[in-house]
DNA sequence: GACAAACCTGAGGTTGCCTCGGAATACTGT
DNA sequence: ACAGTATTCCGAGGCAACCTCAGGTTTGTC
């Protein structure tokens, strides 16, 4: 897949640039749900290239998501290496929140995304949890870790504390997370 | 509103159960958000028909909830009176996300309805904050609390429980609520 | 058994999903 | 400059679901 042969045509990267710029305001303003077509209409574009270009609604979250995501790891693989180890995962668990409240119904696609290997956001999913696990490992070295937890706990929190953002408001989340983190941490660390 | 001038007719009342029975099996099988033609069709009915009893999902939803409810606030009732304040708080978390467990989605209808005034579900939700206020002043009362909190923070915990249910699985739920209640509750009580 | 009130029906307008054959367009080489 | 071809685009159309409403049907009553 993604065999990139050669260089795409002119119209057809002007095209697609035009669908993300739209699809990311939409998703922005409307959530993961919005209608494609109304995006494929405001990017002044037929349904049917909306479609060529991200084969479903995954595709072009995936897309959309690309960029954002590498800063997302970047800033795990800083957190690794930074000082404090319980502080590292709890600002870990914050910036995961922060980059799921980018568009509401994000946060079900990627706890979707985590079991589903066919979705564009698995790899993702994956790479989260797999730093989750590894900031984890080095909390519980450190002797920051009250009880035991796994990069899956971490990752369902997270999810959970975006849903709740969502939903309810980002307040209400970050005392869901204080909650929680205050249940794994060593009080004092 | 609600009306109850006099008995509905044999004919209304018939269809009343038809609809909310099909609508308890189709939403267990496939979730809050399924079909309301299909149900109608399961039913026998008209589509018109379904929308005459039930101006809309939500209505249905609340009706279907409605017993179920009634059993749930009694349980709380019960829990205020029973002996260890913060293992009651516990139960009480359990019982709800257990409560929430019936349909797929409905965690995301109830956190709908506590903003919302105008849902059907409004009530149920206040009252379970409510229910939650009264068991977290308990156990403040009884020094098992390491940590203020609120009802909203309990349901708010409750339903990105039921939510988790909902797209990992339920033990990755369990795990949840006890990281917070962990950070919420005194160790020894 | 006839009348009114209550209730039911289902076609139809609307929106959204997704596909696919045919038209349009951009590149390539001469 | 231009023909030839591969690439890309278009949008009608089939499908499913939502919800409404004008008109027909059933029930209960006197």
């Amino acid at each position: 897949m993604t065999e990139s042969g050669r260089r795409p045509r002119a119209d057809a990267r002007r095209n697609r640039e035009r669908l993300l710029a739209e699809a990311d305001a939409v998703f922005r303003a409307q959530g993961t749900n919005a209608s494609l077509e109304g995006i494929a209409r405001r990017a002044g574009v037929a349904i049917g290239t909306l479609y060529a270009h991200f084969p479903n609604r995954r595709a072009l979250l995936g897309a959309l998501l690309h960029q954002r995501n590498d800063a997302l790891f970047a800033r795990g693989a800083d957190l690794l290496d930074e000082p404090g180890a319980a502080a590292a995962l709890t600002a870990w668990v914050h910036a995961v929140i922060a980059h799921a409240a980018a568009y509401q119904g994000l946060a079900a696609v990627l706890a979707e995304g985590v079991d589903d290997e066919a979705s564009e956001l698995h790899q993702a999913c994956v790479e989260m949890t797999d730093i989750g696990d590894r900031l984890i490992a080095r909390a519980r070295e450190a002797g920051a870790l009250r009880r035991e937890a796994t990069g899956a706990d971490i990752f369902a929190l997270m999810n959970a504390a975006a849903w709740v953002a969502e939903q309810m408001s980002a307040d209400q989340a970050g005392r869901l997370v204080e909650l929680a983190m205050a249940g794994l941490l060593v009080p004092s660390s």
